[in-house]
DNA sequence: ATCGTTGCATGCAACGTTGCAATAGTCTTT
DNA sequence: AAAGACTATTGCAACGTTGCATGCAACGAT
């Protein structure tokens, strides 16, 4: 047996299967005796609704999904666990994937069975162009995360990355640092995170009156903390040895910091380390890591205030018609661009131990 | 405009409903010439199959879940990730979901949408206890991760824990070390991880011939960082300071790191730390930390093999008869347990600086 | 010319659910 | 007592898909 049906229901308690979908979806047109019999042969029948089925009819399914580049990284991995959370108070449940920063399956999970299944998605695209995203725009409502800015036509949720970038390397310019490196650079790739923490970063230098130096901006391939050891390696054996370092994020700077102690380098004394995202790891290291915090918290609710906006508009299911002759009267509400928060947290790794 | 259905192409097409079903399942017995005809129809008009009536209709949605008690933990994380990539290979996609470690959200996984929607689950139980999870045993396939045993009635996959504690503790016995702490111990907990792990840290213990101190062994609230920088510091104040501590977890190791580094003690001279996991934080910390690395993508593809082999039999869909007075003629596989390999990998933590 | 065979295309039904509209039954009102 | 108002329950249809059976040609073999 796969699970009892309306049907099976219905036969026991000796009702139709109209009556009983009744009982199940709490309407009040039931007499209490009626109501009674049916729950309890629910009951017997360990009655579950059936997810396809709802799915199909009403449109609806009470999963979110969210898209993100990489599951273990733990910036991703704080975001998904504070937007899980989030989604419950929304009484959806939130549904993670993981696109490996590949175009093709970014493009797959929005087209296929998750994309479809769900009556909302979150994504932090890392390939897929603003016009392709906006090319669907009409399928299930979609939020973006990071970065990445859809024209305005698809809501959007991030922080002022280039004021951040530019706080944090003022910070390191107000400790005397004047030889400060930045470690994440990422040219040949779409996603503009790296782009506008860039920007910012020498935004401060300019501001400060500090030369720029190319060969202190180091490119990556990911960000990683091997890619951020490596990237730490060739500015020491380069002979460019820097004062002080803002990496693009937390894991590149965990790389570099441990690729700097294992050089003999003192942190912070001979090197300030900064980083961005504010993990987990980075509070517990030794050194503690200095860091940009987003406000995960703020992202992961204000995303999904973003998608309720969007699913309070009815759903595409069996009621609805969908002819194009008639427009619908009411239009879609404006794509929100919303900046969350950010703060600059000082630790060990550019202050020294308190004490 | 919602998306083009089978109708809406058919009659571009100037075919029958069925017609085009059967193009884009390449069924062989359709005409080159149509098959031309109602490609470019499903061209034009972006057909996406409805994942909703497929997995209604077929018993199929091609996708896989995976519950787990926290995304935000490394080792979960990591876990993930290589689940998502096997997946990917039995051309599935692999949806995660947290559940905190709540029982009622374990429970509401599984019968709920997820749960139904899903063809198969990798579950790794925190509170659900396996009578409870053996009472649905013939709904969607699952397969159990981690220590807890389902009494051979569901597929399980795991690493030998006790033979692994066992071989960490000797490890640091092998070291030289006499007063050997535990960090980790959670006596209320069903999920039976940190008891397997102090009966092979026990084990060890006796077989070396140092007396067992229940001093020694400090309990946890959870697996986290900050967990594990308590137990250290009630170690350390306490007057009880062991010479080295073995953790269940490597996030505990890590806080237990911290905390005695924050103490002045030096490690691994003052103090030998090892862990349990293999997260890349480990790798890259100062000190590198000594752990038992559990063969995670072995696992995961173990895990799905599993999966795979149920979801052989055939679905229970719209064709599947579900008659319980004709029992089905082959009998559901066994239930396998599968015990997956661990290594001791060996760092700074344990051993100092190399050179 | 007739029969079976093969290749291609189609119609019907069903998966489990819910919106809509209609029915039967009860109670109030005049 | 009849008309109206309301309550409780039900039947029908549809969401988009696919399994099964059937229809309909055209073909070669007898």
């Amino acid at each position: 047996m796969v699970g009892a049906s309306l049907k099976d229901v219905a036969m026991r308690a000796g009702v139709s299967v109209r009556t009983v979908s009744n009982v199940v979806n709490d309407f009040p047109q039931v007499a209490p005796e009626t109501r009674r019999r049916v729950q309890q042969a629910l009951e017997e029948l360990q009655y579950r609704p059936n997810a396809a089925a709802r799915l199909l009819r009403a449109g609806r399914s009470g999963l979110v999904g969210l898209v993100i580049p990489e599951i273990d990284s733990p910036y991703f991995g704080e975001l998904a666990s504070l937007l899980v959370q989030a989604a419950q108070q929304y009484g959806w449940t939130l549904l993670v994937d993981q696109t490996n920063g590949d175009p093709d399956r970014e493009r797959l999970l929005l087209d296929g069975p998750p994309g479809q299944i769900v009556d909302g998605l979150v994504m932090s695209p890392w390939a897929v162009s603003p016009a392709e995203l906006r090319r669907r725009a009409d399928a299930v409502p979609l939020v973006l995360l990071g970065e990445q800015d859809a024209a305005g036509l698809i809501d959007h949720v991030s922080v002022d990355s280039v004021a951040a970038a530019a706080e944090a390397t003022g910070h390191l310019i107000g400790l005397g640092r004047r030889r400060i490196a930045a470690i994440g650079v990422q040219p040949h790739l779409a996603n503009g995170t790296a782009q506008q923490r860039i920007t910012g970063y020498r935004q401060a230098l300019r501001a400060a009156g500090i030369p720029h130096d190319p060969a202190l901006e180091m490119p990556v391939t990911a960000l990683h903390r091997a890619d951020g050891a490596r990237a730490m390696r060739e500015l020491l054996e380069g002979g460019h040895a820097p004062d002080a370092v803002f990496c693009f994020s937390d894991q590149l700077a965990l790389g570099a910091l441990r690729a700097a102690l294992d050089h003999g380098l003192a942190v912070p004394d001979d090197l300030a380390v900064c980083g961005f995202d504010d993990i987990e790891d980075g509070r517990y290291g030794t050194p503690s890591l200095t860091t940009v915090a987003p406000d995960k918290a703020g992202i992961a609710e204000r995303a999904l205030s973003c998608l309720a906006d969007r699913l309070k508009r009815p759903p595409t299911g069996a009621g609805r018609r969908r002819d194009p002759e008639v427009p619908s009267g009411d239009a879609p509400p404006p794509a929100r661009r919303i900046v969350a928060a950010h703060r600059l947290v000082v630790r060990e790794s550019t202050v020294g131990r308190p004490g």
